[in-house]
DNA sequence: CCAAGATTTTTGGCATACCAGATGCCAGAC
DNA sequence: GTCTGGCATCTGGTATGCCAAAAATCTTGG
């Protein structure tokens, strides 16, 4: 009833239709202070110290300039996260994950990257699939990942999300994110090893040639057990740097 | 050094070791507004009215009887999970979910469920295996699914949790979950179809017998296909409820 | 009667004050 | 010297109040 005839109105705006993005909503203190901490969790080395670590909300809106209310709310927030957890009248503290909760997340991230690639099969283009290999380009016979562990690493890491990328599902695209911020921290100490190193840039090729062929069952069988092998991988060598 | 040789002290309560049982630590109003808001939001039906479904700070620590802190630490908990968004000054909004995002969920769950189908034929007991036919034991030909769609879906939800835990594993566990919540509610929109109900159940079947024979390939593949095959028929023959 | 502008109201964001449980230090009793 | 009760203090939990942006409403000039 009174939302209508007023097509031809907006005089002043309507013909230029200028391209703004609508100003950056400014984000608020309490994102910028989930980000803040939430990047401060994942730079440490929660796993150093054999005492948990432990965060102040007084000290924290001091540090970072606000108020405790959006602090709080940042750390409600990384407690749905699972990144720390709040004791009341005690204290929050960040917390450890063990090695076997690892390993089951990572069975997760497998179980979500077989799923990737099973689609990738039917929807990805050709490019973008063979793209896949620059990750890699850097690496070979005449210059082994195993001497290189810091930049394979992160081309690793970086390979994994543009693969699960490819399958164009926001889902499996979040949920693989979250288990690898969650992993990543762990990763660090036990993909040292250049016995599993070498055995990965191969079984990386394989998966992209398996997609390549448009081979679906074969695409999610090598992309599950290349990551279940970490998760095995991890669960006979990881450090027992755990509580 | 200080806790032994106390074994014979204690002389005023020791004898009696009075029952006390830990009192009850008193959830704090954060996490039972949590709870509540929750609760609520997967209770009402947000794709029924056109117009989103709206959030009030204040309305609501007025209705829980808390004052508006514990409201916001709770709706930035639940904005963490998806089912609210709040847009600074104009309100807070209860997610819908488009058609393609509830497919989209649906994948990764099959995902999550085949791999804990695989993990079950390597370290489930044969008696809990047998145990997931309970779920349909009210179902058969003298009693079609179908003419009991409310029930049946119900077993059918529970099934598949059991089915989830029986892999002893809590990352699938915690993520099914949560995509269950998030796919329920239109879940009863959905599977009120004789056609797709009639096939579930000797799908159920045929999934609990590869687990019982500890087919591990075959589960795997049973369980994917099984909610795969919701997916396909929510993208089908889902309404267009959405916005 | 209508539209543009001014004004009031609504709504989330943030800061601050105070509360109560949890700890830890310390004086006083044995 | 050791143990115990009490008190200062630390920490998260909750209640309030105020702010600014956005929406809704009212006002006013044509």
């Amino acid at each position: 009833m009174s939302t209508e005839k007023t097509n031809k109105a907006l005089p002043i705006m309507a013909e230029a239709d200028i391209a703004i993005a609508r100003i950056a909503p400014e984000t608020s203190f309490k994102n910028k202070a989930y980000e803040a901490l939430k990047e401060a969790i994942l730079k440490m080395d929660i796993y150093a110290s054999p005492e948990p670590v432990m965060l102040d909300e007084r000290a924290l809106s001091e540090r970072l300039g606000v108020s405790r209310t959006p602090i709080r709310e940042a750390i409600a927030m990384l407690e749905q996260d699972g990144f720390v957890k709040t004791v009341p009248r005690r204290g929050i503290v960040v917390v450890r994950r063990t090695k076997s909760e690892i390993v089951d997340m990572i069975r997760a991230w497998a179980a979500l990257e077989s799923m990737a690639a099973r689609m990738i099969t039917t929807i990805a283009r050709k490019k973008d699939i063979s793209a896949l290999r620059d990750y890699f380009k850097d690496f070979g016979k005449d210059r082994p990942p195993q001497e290189h562990i810091e930049e394979y690493s992160k081309a690793n890491i970086a390979f994994h999300q543009a693969l699960i990328s490819l399958s164009e599902s926001p889902v499996l695209v979040d949920m693989t994110n979250d288990i690898l911020l969650h992993v990543r921290g762990y990763r660090q100490l036990t993909i040292g090893r250049t016995d599993r190193i070498a055995a990965s840039l191969p079984e990386h090729l394989a998966i992209i040639e398996a997609l390549e062929e448009r081979n679906t069952e074969l695409a999610e069988k090598r992309a599950r057990d290349h990551t279940l092998g970490l998760a095995t991988y991890v669960e006979t060598h990881g450090q027992e740097l755990f509580s």
